[in-house]
DNA sequence: TTTACAACTGTTTTT
DNA sequence: CAGTTGTAAA
């Protein structure tokens, strides 16, 4: 069980190639927290600390946790540590907050006071169960908005407060706090758990179970946490909770990077950090690996602008690099364009696409610059949006899965007792809740009770209960082809004019419960669906493919790219005008961008447009401040000229409308308007005219007698 | 009960 | 503009 004692050669290898703050950090004696500059190499030091510590016999793998804030960055230490010692890491602790505390609650689910096999609800379920909850209690949804609901509860289960312990100075508060009670109330009704309740469960589970945390105390002697600058207040005191007297905390993280302060990130955990364990300064690793300096000069530049930090600036010994370009295009469209063309120039010259990413501050704006890229026939990737676990398809097979597993799931009840459509309609569920309420019991058993009323209900309950029975013995996978093939979502979506899509990522759910019981070496249905909450899905298609790499700012961090296209800055969109009217809120808008910059090693562009479609509804925003921020001697501005000079034509291109947009138009029969827009192509193209009394109209441009004025 | 369509509304970032 | 909600008709 213990590891072998220590050699002279094999720790020291594993040291070789650092810089000596990176060594300190890896060798530091007991706790320590490390600022660690964006590109300085801190997964490095991080995995090499934990393999160090084991390779020196001071803990074995079974003594240490390790906290990643993503999943993709567990597996990538995984992988590491696999690739410098020759362990295995199945047993090690090694997750994300979410993944170590679900693992806590699975082992010692009678003493959190949880069912065996207890369900994770992620965001979409649990805003769905909280409209189900309103409406049952009969609450009045216009006043209390479910969402507004669902972040309260939030907010406060990530601040560690249940419902009785929060204050309510009004009535509105209030009633607030009693649906928070109500809300876990169904939840524990319904043997339930969402995300903060996953926290707080684990956090609750060791501070009130001596036993239990004395245990984990003494077994963990080393616990090292990434992205240290990510963890809210609840996830500190967890941590601090797993801490015996003989635990060390390593920390690594960068203040300058914390950009979830609007779900609970508390920046502050660093000092406090320091406080706590009596350390006079963190290790700082200012040297960057990861780009030219004008790159990081701009980064340095832009960051220098906030006033809340630790303060360091990053450093390296690469040269200068090409100059940041700057282009500005005319609106979205225009730099959509830009974009495609810039992709093209790139690939000409070699360079791979999947080496290219193209950020953006919000999903929405993907769509423009996918839908020019695509008409270029160029290949590209959007990361985030809808997961794959997250499709509605998806969800309708994992409620009959979840039914399987527990029948007493009433979100996965209602979810699929009428789809695909049955004749349950909303009389008969109205039947059915009433008799649960009245007795007390899950709709399922209501259900069960008065079966024979209702057809379509008993070919439900007689379903369900088939499935339960065929799969029961069954392997993982072929359980999930069973559910998936009785369910009769396949023959529904069949029969529908898209389904086509559905079907092949229903039958690709099948391949994912195959690809993990390979992988977490378990037949486990529950292990499965929680899986599925918890990782909502990478596993899309064809990730090693040669692409454009689309994504959100935030998607972006932990990445890096040879080159970095960052779009849309503009003021209120990045910065955006919704952090703008938050405390500390453009401080995080420009930690933002100092991710965004540090993503690239080699080139940087910056794109903003003059106006852009919101809403269907132009929109004009000025350059973003962040421009103004990075010195001007980095920057080179490309004109649109410069731009355009590129020889390739795209195929995207907006062919020659008559009217600009914004030109005063004439039309016979509503008089002076103004030309908002276009749409589609050749004959069927369209234009939107603005008129001062009747609004906006459509016409086909062909046969509307427009002529300017 | 289901379907079709009109009206309305809201849009930051996510484990 | 798109996704959801509500109302009317089949």
């Amino acid at each position: 069980m213990h590891a072998s004692p220590p050699t002279d050669t094999a720790p020291q290898g594993l040291l070789d190639g650092l810089n000596p703050e990176q060594r300190a950090a890896v060798t530091a004696a007991g706790s320590a927290l490390v600022l660690a500059g964006a590109g300085s190499g801190k997964t490095r030091v991080l995995t090499t600390r934990i393999a160090w510590l084991i390779a020196s016999g001071q803990v074995s793998p079974w003594g240490v946790v390790a906290v990643t804030f993503t999943n993709k960055a567990a597996r990538e230490m995984l992988a590491r540590l696999s690739a410098l010692l020759p362990i295995d890491t199945r047993g090690m602790w090694v997750g994300t907050f979410h993944g170590l505390c679900h693992r806590l609650l699975r082992l010692h689910h009678r003493e959190a006071g949880l069912p065996q096999s207890f369900q994770i609800l992620d965001a979409q379920d649990q805003l769905a169960a909280i409209k189900r909850l309103l409406k049952a209690l009969d609450v009045d949804s216009e006043r209390f908005e479910p969402r507004r609901v669902q972040a309260f509860v939030n907010a406060h289960k990530e601040a560690g407060l249940r419902a009785p312990a929060v204050e309510a100075p009004d009535p509105y508060s209030q009633r607030l706090v009693e649906l928070y009670a109500e809300y876990d109330a169904q939840c524990q009704r319904e043997g339930v758990v969402d995300f903060a309740e996953l926290l707080l469960r684990a956090y609750e589970l060791l501070s009130r179970n001596a036993l239990l945390r004395e245990h984990y105390q003494s077994r963990f002697r080393h616990i090292l946490v990434d992205e240290f600058q990510d963890t809210s207040r609840l996830q500190y005191r967890w941590l601090r909770l797993l801490m015996g007297p003989e635990t060390a905390l390593f920390a690594v993280g960068d203040d300058d990077q914390s950009i979830y302060a609007f779900r609970g990130a508390h920046v502050g955990n660093m000092a406090q950090f320091l406080q706590d364990l009596g350390l006079a300064e963190p290790i700082r690793l200012t040297q960057n690996y990861r780009s030219q300096s004008n790159i990081l000069e701009a980064a340095n530049a832009v960051i220098r602008h906030n006033r809340q930090r630790l303060g360091k600036d990053l450093w390296t010994t690469a040269g200068a690099g090409e100059p940041i370009r700057h282009y500005e295009a005319q609106d979205d469209a225009d730099e959509a364009r830009f974009v495609v063309e810039l992709v093209q120039a790139l690939h000409e010259d070699g360079r791979d696409y999947r080496d290219i990413a193209v950020l953006y501050r919000a999903n929405a704006q993907s769509r423009a610059i996918e839908h020019a890229l695509f008409t270029a026939g160029l290949p590209y990737r959007v990361y985030g949006g809808l997961r794959f676990f997250e499709r509605a398809e998806i969800k309708h097979a994992l409620a009959y899965l979840r039914l399987t597993v527990n029948p007493e799931d009433d979100a996965a009840f209602l979810r699929v007792v009428n789809f695909p459509a049955r004749g349950v309609g909303a009389r008969t569920l109205e039947a059915i809740d009433a008799a649960a309420r009245a007795r007390g019991t899950s709709l399922w058993q209501a259900a069960c009770a008065m079966g024979g009323k209702n057809k379509g209900l008993a070919t439900f309950v007689a379903l369900v209960e088939d499935l339960r029975r065929a799969t029961a013995e069954l392997p993982l996978a072929e359980a999930v082809q069973t559910v998936v093939g009785g369910s009769g979502l396949i023959e529904h979506y069949q029969s529908e004019r898209d389904g086509a899509e559905r079907i092949d990522n229903l039958r690709e759910l099948a391949n994912a419960a195959a690809a993990f019981s390979v992988e977490a070496d378990s037949q486990d249905l529950a292990a499965f669906l929680a899986h599925a909450a918890l990782e909502a899905g990478e596993h899309a298609a064809a990730a090693h493919a040669d692409a454009v790499q689309l994504m959100t700012v935030h998607a972006a961090k932990g990445l890096e790219f040879h080159t970095v296209i960052i779009t849309g800055l503009e003021e209120g969109l990045f910065p955006h005008e919704n952090a703008l009217a938050t405390e500390g809120g453009l401080e995080e808008e420009r930690r933002l961008m100092y991710v965004a910059i540090t993503r690239a090693r080699h080139r940087l562009y910056l794109t903003h447009a003059r106006t852009r479609m919101l809403h269907g509804q132009p929109r004009y925003g000025l350059p973003s401040r962040f421009l103004d921020e990075i010195p001007p001697g980095l920057i080179q501005s490309l004109g649109r000229t410069a731009a355009h000079s590129t020889p390739v034509a795209a195929p995207t291109r907006t062919q020659a409308y008559p009217y600009p947009i914004g030109c005063r138009v004439q039309h016979t029969r509503y008089g002076e308007g103004v030309v908002m827009g276009y749409q589609g192509q050749g004959a069927q193209a369209e234009v939107r005219v603005s008129f001062p009394r009747v609004g906006e109209k459509w016409f086909i441009l062909a046969y509307a007698k427009l002529s300017p004025c």
